[in-house]
DNA sequence: TGTACATCAGTGAACGCGCGTTCACTGATGTAC
DNA sequence: TGTACATCAGTGAACGCGCGTTCACTGATGTAC
């Protein structure tokens, strides 16, 4: 029996990003969570103030996930002669990535997005411009305008129907009608909606 | 007390309706839903095999308000001189419709996409034809093609970008990180989406 | 037309479950003198 | 350097809650003779 446990909110942190990888946020509870962590139910007290205390830190470290693999993605775009090329690739991986990874980690995925109960909200004057998956996709929209392809004037908002689509997609595949879409399909379908996310500029 | 109530089937899913549509998808419990029929707890098994069969019986019910109001919009866009304008404007008035429904009844929006948990979906064939909302806005498209405003090649899959942009801005704004947006700059971003679905096609 | 009876829609009590949260506690750690 | 003590991270028992589901039942309805 070991009292001070040495980082005991990082290991709830990690039990429970176990949990809402395969049950989602649902599956992210007081008592689940200090169980898989064989501790006693209680212990989480000590660092998170209540439960959607809990959710929203594990929800924030999914989004970060995300945020992870679409920066991976985009690192992996290799620069051709074209700068206009370039930064339409660095689009598209953008938005393959979003819809990779939730169709990977769909569990982690929904936790991401699971929003805090009304009236929990953290008194946040950006709302979104946190959010670090919507940040990298408007950096890759200002990289089409630095490279002359897509005119300044249509900038402005231009991220919010690339996110649309691209979270939509995701969302109808993962959790919504399109879920039991057959791989070939689906694969298609993505395609589509990405390329669309081009054209729609 | 009146044994035979009549048609309690019908009254269940209206108590079910009325607690989804401020409470979403969780607030549909047999227990929850029977106590506000105001009838016994267990009365609903006679009309519905469990919990999971009433959840899906009114979610089928939210999605048909959600169709209902997309067909309602679409009836109402007064026909002019020009065709293709028209199915233009057909096209916007359905993407218009489906973020209307969501923002103005999130509960429901919400319970029409709550999927039934993995393993107890109705073997279906065509999974995503019969929803009614889809089939919309896809007759929508098709009405660009007949109006000679969009070109066949370009049909072919047109509805799921489409489809994906409305419905990931409603999820975005009901649910997601966009949720604390206000009344004007969210009017302009879902101007801004809906306009984009008609350039990226 | 009247009566016996099957059907079946609803009742009410009880089951076991997992949950979030609170309480008084224990015992290891680190600090002050 | 050694000891007294405050701190604080964890324990374990207990609370009340609402849930889904099962059980044996009751009593109204409709049908057959």
């Amino acid at each position: 029996l070991t009292y001070h446990h040495g980082d005991l909110r990082e290991a709830l942190l990690v039990a429970a990003s176990t949990l809402a990888r395969t049950g989602g946020p649902d599956a992210v509870g007081l008592r689940a969570v200090t169980r898989a962590a064989e501790v006693s139910h209680n212990a989480a007290y000590r660092h998170f103030a209540d439960r959607d205390d809990l959710l929203l830190a594990v929800s924030e470290r999914c989004m970060e996930r995300l945020a992870d693999l679409i920066a991976r993605r985009l690192s992996e775009v290799e620069a051709g002669p074209d700068p206009g090329r370039d930064a339409w690739n660095r689009l598209y991986a953008a938005g393959y990535a979003y819809v990779e990874f939730a169709l990977a980690e769909p569990g982690w995925f929904r936790t991401a997005f699971a929003a805090p109960p009304p009236g929990r909200l953290p008194d946040l004057g950006a709302p979104l411009t946190d959010a670090r998956p919507y940040r990298l996709l408007s950096e890759a929209i200002d990289g089409l305008v630095a490279a002359g392809v897509l005119p300044a004037s249509r900038r402005p908002g231009a991220e919010f129907p690339a996110w649309a689509a691209v979270h939509g997609i995701a969302t109808l595949l993962v959790d919504g009608p399109l879920r039991l879409l057959d791989g070939d399909v689906r694969d298609q379908v993505v395609a589509k909606v990405v390329t669309a996310v081009g054209t729609g500029l």
